[in-house]
DNA sequence: TTTACACATAACTTGACAGTTATATATCTA
DNA sequence: TAGATATATAACTGTCAAGTTATGTGTAAA
């Protein structure tokens, strides 16, 4: 599963969200998504494929942790349409557009 | 569909590199993927669907636009994550580990 | 006014994903 | 050692996306 493919997923992109706050035990993470634990526990292994995560044992729970670099593909991607956003020109264009 | 789900699907992502250069007819776009005809066009349903493309009629070809201020809302997602990964703890991180 | 061209839609098949419940595995605790 | 807890896996179902071929629709050209 590609980074890409990873987040178009909402749940995943929620737990990601909440990894952001640093490492966070499974059950935890299953407290904060409105499904089922074994669901949680199969959009981490998805997640753990794409790299975008990674867990480790504490005891008898799993601890996962964000994995950011792995969205610098997703970023790299994104750049060259971040200048065509910001573009002076592209602007004129949605301008003169809402003109009509 | 959302923009997330839209660049899962790396023919979707070709889609809009190629776009990146300006206008191009629905032709030109079938000839660059290696997929067939109606798959590009439903592709380019898709991304239509997700406000990522616009078209417009041109004699019997339709021209296909990139619209790139859908993207932004990916790229918002993603500016949390940039922070962390640029993040000099975060780097720490990565090359303490890399020492193991 | 046919024929050709560009593109979209219809209809279908296949495979993968997201969800579920039930169960296995491992660790902690009483 | 016997539960109890945390998490993963198995097995199954339903849905949907992605691809195909065949066909429809509108525009250009002969």
């Amino acid at each position: 599963m590609t980074p890409f493919e990873a987040l178009a997923e909402p749940n995943r992109r929620q737990i990601l969200d909440l990894l952001r706050g640093g490492e966070r035990p499974a059950g935890e993470l299953v407290e904060a998504l409105a499904i089922s634990q074994p669901g949680v526990s199969k959009h981490l292994r998805l997640l753990r494929e794409a790299g975008l995560v990674s867990a480790r044992a504490d005891g008898q729970r799993r601890l996962y942790r964000l994995e950011a670099a792995r969205l610098t593909e997703v970023d790299a991607w994104l750049a060259p349409y971040r200048q065509a956003w910001t573009d002076r020109l592209y602007a004129l264009e949605r301008h003169l557009e809402s003109e009509q």
